[in-house]
DNA sequence: CGGATACTTGATGAGAATCAACCCGGGTGG
DNA sequence: CCACCCGGGTTGATTCTCATCAAGTATCCG
């Protein structure tokens, strides 16, 4: 909200009435399939649903560039699946940093958060013109239950998204700070091979302020990890033109954690669910 | 894995066998039902399923402290919802430092990675005696379809634990070593507060390096933040025992993020999704 | 061209990681 | 029973990374 108060303040400032950006997010004319939009999920097997009326249509929207589709604090209770192109999911905080929480890729979830009733706790904003299917709350609840196949490509998303949130908190913990951006690089180029792009040449949609965001350093220094590493030879930089030279290297310098920590840790025990006993009831 | 080993490897160093360690994680002898269940993920209309055979009944399992619920690799495809106690969610580097990715309460979900057909990114460790409902998913898909109450309360521990995970971010990025411990202590007293319990008097599950490796701090400044709290007057802190003496001093703390940054970011539009036309197919 | 934004690079100081010493409580074993 | 060890926690001294401030370049847009 202060967030929102500073952006169309500092509109003002410039005199900027900018009054098509009212179509900044519009539904678009043609509709998407569901079995489209569940391969997308990562669910290949053949949908039992197809040919059901009002279920093989999925709404699609159309997202620009810098356009917010989901607002912190928000209540919308749509779920969002991104067609194509990529979003970040941020949160101001009360003083006006702006976090960034996640990338969120093609098949990714978006406006997860909010449909248990709350509002949404993080905003998304498109980092290129960008699809994505709609489901309103209320036809999800009823797909769900005639297809089957729809509850487990959510699933899917829904795991994919946490585990991904791991491996951000992966990235910003406990690091030097080209080790993250090293990590930030590897995950980037496996996420890409995930989606059948070139694992090697990325570009980069977001900046590096927000780069430094995504792994709590300040930008610049994000841009010294660049050149960094672009000097050992691992990487060839050129703004947001990423191209990776040296994958070994590269591997190594994500590895350095900086607080090795003693291993002799004691808190994990050599114990295994699966040793135990099968359930009863 | 690598954690796995050296932990066995530690038990031998020392010669101790631990013949019972076989029964830190068992059945219990009662199970719970599902409206039980269903009302600590906080569902509490009516259940629609109750009667029915086979759905009333949820196996509940017992782990005691340090025990090792899953296991980073592990494939099994089972849904926890934690019904008392506490967890943390770890996942150990390449070399050997153990990374704490989230601190799991009651009505919290654990195994929601592994149930789309992968691997366990992290493994999930009891902080105390704790007992949680068990559910396998091949179970889970045909209670689904039948107590829509059941698909509810999963979309909402999801919801939550997506939430949550941005909260985690927010807690180890842009700041100050003691405005995260300020974070994490508030995060906590809500925590407590929204399970019923004192949110002034705070019980500490884990260890100095556990909440270290959650901020993304050496485990010195953790113990260095508290005691800066504590002498500014917000905390009084013995061991693991924490009470908020001054909650607003401590907001306070928490709110100066470091990198303040320039609020005239640009990159926040001020259009909201809503304002778009609804959605046409 | 001026203005704005993104990115890079340098100099400097502060804060945190690291190394090290110490206290304390609980468990083990003599 | 006491001495001992071990892991957890606290605190101090030192080093060094990184945030900050600042200046300079490149690119895009009106």
């Amino acid at each position: 909200m202060n967030q929102l108060q500073v952006a169309s303040a500092a509109s003002h400032d410039r005199g900027i009435v900018v009054p098509e950006l009212r179509q900044r997010v519009a539904p678009m004319a043609r509709a998407g399939s569901l079995h489209e939009m569940l391969h997308r999920m990562g669910v290949d097997g053949p949908c039992s649903c197809q040919g059901e009326v009002g279920l093989d249509a999925v709404p699609i929207w159309r997202v620009q560039q810098a356009a917010v589709l989901l607002h912190e604090g928000d209540g919308a209770q749509t779920l969002y699946v991104v067609r194509s192109g990529s979003f970040k999911r941020v949160r101001s905080l009360e003083d006006g940093y702006e976090q960034v929480l996640a990338l969120v890729l093609p098949g990714g979830l978006l406006g997860v958060e909010a449909l248990h009733g709350d509002i949404h706790p993080s905003s998304a904003v498109a980092l290129e013109d960008s699809t994505l299917y709609a489901l309103p709350a209320h036809a999800l609840a009823s797909i769900q239950q005639r297809c089957p196949a729809l509850v487990e490509g959510l699933w899917r998303g829904v795991s994919r998204q946490l585990a991904q949130a791991a491996e951000t908190a992966e990235m910003m913990a406990p690091v030097a700070s080209d080790a993250r951006l090293a990590r930030f690089v590897l995950w980037l180029s496996r996420r890409m091979a995930e989606a059948g792009q070139s694992p090697r040449h990325l570009l980069l949609r977001m900046g590096r302020r927000d780069i430094a965001s995504l792994l709590g350093v300040a930008h610049e220094t994000v841009s010294r990890s660049f050149s960094l590493l672009a000097d050992i030879g691992c990487l060839r930089v050129a703004k947001r033109e990423v191209e990776i030279l040296d994958l070994r290297a590269l591997q190594q310098r994500a590895r350095c954690t900086r607080g090795w920590v003693g291993a002799s840790e004691g808190v994990v025990v050599p114990l295994e669910a699966r040793d135990a006993t099968p359930i009863a009831a």
